[in-house]
RNA sequence: GGCUACGUAGCUCAGUUGGUUAGAGCGCGGCACUCAUAAUGCUGAGGUCGGUAGUUCAAAUCUACCCGUAGCCA
């Protein structure tokens, strides 16, 4: 067999996970993908460097850090060991991890951005930007939240109303406040720097003619390159300053301003590569050249397309570098047909998967469900018991498991010299390269199809040739040998396609054999004449007992963490937080309620002033956006339901203390409760 | 609201440029075997291919509309 390919300079990025959290199953989807290319291409004979870091800037991370009391640095340094030992666990193992708070980081930051700037295509504007007084700093977007413009609804994001799909500004929410003080937010204006994309739509279409990128995505990436109906311009120009207080690194010749954490954070690959680099000996600068002959491959998840495939080529343009040779995204990760649920126990965190069950299992069945296409993937969990059962235990290791014991028993470990079916054994290996074009092509359920269609053959052939009838014979001890070493060989052959997705029971497969795979070509070098090793069971059952376990333990892990936490920006999978538990819902203090006096607000469209009565909570304050519906001396009287445990708001017109309750669109359809006669004002409603 | 993708057996998924009785694995029924971690082999049942209307000699496969799901956008 000739080497059917000549030798690739493979450079491999997974999306950086963000340090503000741990590494759930949904971020491994990716993670597990590219490792098994990468193993994949390395068996082929190609020279591949595999990296990745933490994602270590913004204000996410620098508020977390402060809430948890400690610095940044140290809070990151925490994170990321935790992030590399999740990876290791899953046997995703890079090169090289690093992190995008690092020297190197800073220097290729600087270096890109000066580039960006020569180049002319960094222009200094002035914003409008919330700003928290209380906490002196500037609120992104996802730091705003308040009452949809639109349809009403409150406690909406600053970007758009999660009820009704409206997208809008954030000045144009209806009772603003800051998420990270509860305050109004201020609108100040601040000097922004913008990286003037829309003066590179040429570079980067051409950019997308040449990449390799799957079809919806670069149908995607060119919708945001065309120009609008009823607009100017496709591209925007991109925000790329952030204002202190911000982690980060600051914009050289720019005080008090840092770069946002999206323009460092894909410069981290090159930061990590460089790292490595430097480690080992290797040319990082030809490597990254414009026109370095290596590939260059970011792995990522669907959510961040937009960063990968329009911003980064043009910065890598800009300032001279290699662009992106592909870009392969994969879709969300979905658990029994829902999206990820604390509630159902099935946010599973990497760490919780390694505690219940053997975590190449999950490796499998991702690789059994992968495809080169941008869909989501369902991890049905009864499926999941089903097929690692069938698959690896009943098809793969049970062919060995089947022959081992003669051979070891009969024969004292020693194959035979000859196969008792060289053909088949000959079929098996010619289906290596198509099997190794399918992973080539990140079609990895085809492969693993293609990989069980062969354990099926194989055990079809023990069934046939029938050894333990054999081994009743006399004088048949030659053909006993000869049909379980082909048995064994099949085995081989199948331990190195799989080699990929498993390299633990891989390895254990290997010492039983006595021998190590190292190349797809070693599937052509049968295994005849040598001893082998007395067969141990490779790998267990999973019991579904087991996924249960995991599944309460995700449950009983997040509920005790389960306050809301700002997205992550790479996270590849999503979080249904509708549901909640009872002591999540005990947490609201609802209170009957009096109310005392009612009054309009001068100078408020919508809003009632109500004094309630709490009975033992004393008197609270409260501004309803009831006036639509109800006239003050309506209301005067009555009695009502509250939350009387809201923390408390600052608004334009007073401090609110509370909230009533009230049900309908909005308008003059608007309905406050009502308890039945007997309640009293101080009454808990539980 | 606009655009894009997806919707095939109980479950998870294949179905090439439209072409003979729509496939696989798991699960389920029956039979066989007992070497093997109750693993394996043979065999059977099970789908009007989301719906409707078209194009065509012929449609899961093309077109339009509708329903559902997901995403992007204003």
């Amino acid at each position: 067999m000739p080497s059917p390919e000549t030798p690739r300079r493979i450079v491999v990025t997974n999306a950086l996970p963000y340090a503000n959290g741990p590494i759930h199953i949904g971020h491994l989807v990716g993670y597990i993908q590219a490792d098994i290319w990468v193993r994949f291409q390395r068996m082929r004979g190609h020279d591949v460097t595999y990296v990745c870091a933490d994602d270590a800037h913004g204000t996410p991370i620098m508020l977390a850090a402060e809430k948890a009391d400690k610095a940044p640095e140290a809070f990151i340094a925490e994170i990321q060991k935790e992030h590399e030992k999740d990876f290791a666990d899953f046997d995703v193992t890079f090169d090289h991890y690093h992190s995008t708070h690092s020297d190197e980081n800073r220097e290729l930051s600087e270096r890109i951005y000066r580039a960006l700037k020569q180049a002319g295509h960094v222009e200094v504007r002035e914003i409008e930007q919330a700003y928290d007084a209380e906490r002196e700093m500037f609120l992104p977007d996802r730091y705003i939240k308040g009452t949809c413009p639109r349809c009403g609804t409150e406690d909406q994001y600053g970007d758009n109303c999660e009820a009704c799909g409206a997208t809008y500004e954030p000045h144009e929410l209806k009772d603003p406040f800051s998420v990270v003080s509860g305050s109004a937010p201020e609108w100040r204006p601040s000097e922004h720097y913008f990286f003037t994309l829309s003066a590179l739509q040429n570079e980067i279409e051409a950019w997308l003619d040449s990449a390799e990128l799957q079809r919806p995505v670069k149908a995607k990436l060119r919708e945001w390159l065309k120009p609008k109906e009823h607009g100017e311009g496709g591209l925007r120009d991109w925000d790329i300053s952030r204002d202190a207080p911000y982690f980060g690194f600051e914009i050289p010749g720019a005080p008090g301003k840092y770069f946002y954490v999206w323009l460092d954070a894909p410069i981290g690959y090159f930061a990590s590569l460089k790292a490595y680099c430097e480690q080992v000996g290797l040319d990082f600068e030809a490597l990254i050249a414009q026109d370095s002959e290596a590939e260059l491959w970011h792995f990522i998840g669907k959510d961040i397309v937009n960063f990968h495939g329009l911003f980064w080529p043009a910065m890598l343009k800009d300032a001279g570098f290699k662009q992106p040779t592909a870009l392969n995204v994969n879709g969300y990760l979905t658990v029994n047909g829902a999206k990820m649920s604390k509630s159902r126990g099935t946010f599973i965190r990497a760490a919780t998967w390694a505690e219940y069950l053997p975590t190449e299992t999950l490796r499998y069945y991702y690789a059994a469900k992968l495809s080169s296409s941008v869909e989501d993937l369902d991890l049905n969990l009864e499926d999941f018991v089903a097929r690692i059962n069938s698959d690896l235990v009943g098809k793969y290791v049970n062919i060995a498991s089947r022959c081992a014991g003669f051979i070891t028993k009969r024969f004292d470990g020693q194959l035979s010299e000859n196969f008792d079916n060289s053909e088949l054994v000959a079929q098996f290996a010619g289906k290596a390269e198509d099997i190794a074009a399918r992973f080539d092509a990140r079609n990895f359920s085809q492969a693993i199809r293609e990989i069980m269609a062969l354990a099926d053959q194989a055990n079809q052939y023990i069934a046939e040739k029938q050894p333990w009838v054999v081994a009743k014979q006399d004088d048949s001890d030659t053909e006993l040998q000869a049909i379980c070493t082909t048995g064994l060989e099949l085995f081989r052959q199948l331990t190195m396609l799989l080699k990929p997705v498993l390299p633990q029971l891989t390895r254990k497969a290997e010492a039983f054999l006595g021998l190590e795979l190292q190349s797809w070509q070693d599937i052509q070098t049968p295994l005849l004449g040598q001893t082998i090793n007395a067969f141990k069971p490779l790998m267990q059952r999973v019991e579904s007992d087991k996924v249960d376990a995991m599944l309460e333990a995700s449950r009983a892990d997040l509920a005790a963490v389960a306050d809301s936490k700002p997205a992550q920006t790479t996270e590849s999978g999503k979080v249904d937080d509708s549901m909640i538990e009872f002591d999540d819902f005990a947490k609201v203090d609802l209170r009957i309620a009096r109310i005392a006096k009612a009054e309009h607000v001068e100078g408020a469209d919508k809003l009632l002033r109500l004094e309630l009565d709490v009975g033992e909570l004393g008197s609270k304050q409260v501004f309803a956006g009831i006036k639509s519906a109800y006239a003050p001396e309506d209301l005067q009287g009555r009695l009502t339901v509250m939350v009387a445990n809201l923390a408390p708001r600052k608004m334009r017109f007073g401090l609110s203390e509370g909230m009533v309750l009230a049900a309908g669109p909005g308008g003059d359809e608007l309905f406050i409760l009502s308890p039945d006669e007997g309640a009293t004002p101080g009454m808990k409603v539980k």
